[in-house]
RNA sequence: GCUCCGGUGGUGUAGUCCGGCCAAUCAUAUUGCCCUCUCACGGCAAUGACCAGGGUUCGAAUCCCUGCCGGAGCACCA
């Protein structure tokens, strides 16, 4: 099976779908998983030289392995040779009709002057193409179809056009007779031994067009599956890739991992793990219709993963502070409360602590400073008031997180909805980049990197 | 205009090919309860769907027809 991207960015969410279902047939079936590039457009989709890496850098961060990978743009000799196959057998005729003249002709179910021209010449004229004699829009080769198919999309389409801009992979630059989508890809799909086809509703009609090129080399058609759009929710930014980079190129997001894309590399960023990702793209299947996919979903995946590896910390945002008079010195809450083994965490407390506003009781109300103890609020400050926990369990007060007013370190939280500033736990502070834990009654984080000023951190999820 | 394709709870999905075991599966979501020094994790429960109308049949989510709604192609884009 193959992945065949469009190497035109970073992948966005939705990219994800194509690896995960194949990724998951390959290893149930003991299948075969390649990326190839179809990137034979060097002009209106023009590849991106970065995007190649990245994508492979998304798959793998997916957490598949490719067999192989392939470019097209490196196998042009292969298209070009087939194509000569095609002239010799009668199934194709090189046309020099404008698009628009084309398309009147064939909507009309009429064949144009050129459909008569013999192999030969064709044969001839194509290698004028090949040799870059012609310019852009002045020839192409047609593949013989039915140019009276009742379905208009079907006749007698384009397999080469001539492109004046240079590819950007200096190994193809030099090449100005392209193939379009559906010849390259049919080509590529036999001569590579794919098997099954996967592909969008948008190339519904790519299989029956490429059937006709089959037909004439007596070849068979794979396994051919189409499947709808996904449309991510809980994402501001449209998702493609194309209107990611205009915000990004006009400053709204800060680059691809920013945490406000609906990008690959911006969940990663994250701390969330590509087989959470995985796991809700291959539940999506492969229906024909459009489908929705709730980041809900992706989230209680992941939540499952790296809840047990989390160790807890308190990140107050939007601090108020309070004076506290009265209690212990220092507070010991458990690193994570199902594994005593990791032991505890030392918060010490110091003259006042930090709240969040949500969470300040009433004047003469109780709460229970987590791993701390009870307080009362007496006329904006608190007052210990003991640390019998039967108050807890009674439900008699709740239980909030705080942080120490003076030792707690400053903490940023970047997350999908904008920056939280906030100070954390002492700890936080020492905390290694790339490690995810939970901010209690919060939600998870990365840690991102220590700053001299402050520990940033990228939001998860709840 | 011409051609294709699809419509199961808020979301996704199973079942549809070969009609009955489907008063419809599983997950997620929401709500409530239990557990808990987190609104996390875990446990339990509740909520909630076969687009509509005809037809075939003893029997239809499943087959047929019509309608409605939605998607896609008819590019020298992928």
């Amino acid at each position: 099976m193959r992945a065949a991207p469009n190497p035109n960015g970073p992948w966005h969410i939705g990219h994800a779908r194509m690896p995960a279902v194949i990724g998951e047939y390959a290893e149930r079936y003991d299948g075969w998983f390649c990326v190839r590039f179809d990137d034979t457009d060097p002009e209106t989709k023009r590849p991106d030289l970065d995007a190649y890496d990245a994508i492979l850098e998304d798959v793998e961060y997916l957490g598949f392995e490719t067999d192989a990978v392939y470019r097209a743009s490196d196998r042009m000799e292969t298209y070009y040779g087939y194509a000569r196959e095609l002239i010799e057998a009668g199934g194709a005729y090189t046309c020099s009709c404008s698009g628009e003249t084309f398309s009147e002709l064939k909507n009309d179910g009429e064949a144009c002057p050129h459909r008569e021209q013999d192999a030969e010449d064709t044969l001839a004229d194509f290698e004028r193409m090949v040799d870059g004699e012609y310019e852009s829009g002045e020839k192409v080769l047609r593949v013989r179809t039915d140019i009276e198919h009742k379905n208009p999309a079907l006749r007698d389409f384009v397999a080469f056009r001539m492109v004046d801009t240079p590819h950007p992979r200096e190994s193809a630059a030099h090449y100005r007779c392209w193939p379009m989508l559906d010849f390259q890809s049919g080509i590529d799909d036999h001569e590579l031994g794919i098997t099954h086809v996967i592909r969008g509703i948008d190339l519904q009609d790519s299989a029956k067009r490429q059937g006709f090129v089959y037909d004439y080399f007596d070849w068979e058609y794979p396994e051919v599956v189409h499947w709808g759009h996904v449309q991510v929710d809980a994402y501001e930014v449209p998702m493609s890739t194309s209107s990611i980079k205009e915000l990004i190129d006009d400053g709204e997001l800060d680059g691809w991992d920013d945490p406000r894309a609906p990008t690959l590399k911006s969940l990663r960023r994250r701390g969330i793990r590509g087989e959470a990702i995985v796991e809700a793209m291959a539940g999506l299947g492969t229906s024909t219709s459009n489908v929705d996919l709730a980041m809900s979903t992706i989230y209680a995946n992941n939540r499952e993963i790296i809840d047990d590896d989390s160790d807890r910390y308190f990140f107050v945002r939007d601090g108020l502070e309070v004076p506290l008079t009265g209690g212990p010195d220092e507070a010991n809450p458990p690193l994570h409360p199902d594994h005593a083994d990791r032991g505890d965490r030392s918060i010490p407390v110091g003259e006042t602590v930090l709240v969040e506003a949500n969470d300040l009781p009433g004047h003469g109300e109780r709460v229970w400073l987590k791993g701390l103890g009870c307080v009362e609020n007496i006329r904006d400050a608190f007052q210990f008031t003991g640390d019998d926990i039967e108050v807890v369990k009674s439900g008699a007060v709740d239980v909030i997180h705080w942080v120490p007013g003076k030792e707690s370190v400053p903490c940023r939280m970047r997350t999908p909805d904008g920056d939280e500033q906030g100070r954390a736990e002492p700890g936080v502070g020492e905390l290694d980049a790339d490690e995810v834990v939970q901010f209690e009654r919060v939600g998870f984080a990365r840690i991102d990197r220590q700053d001299d000023a402050e520990t940033v951190t990228y939001f998860a999820h709840d």
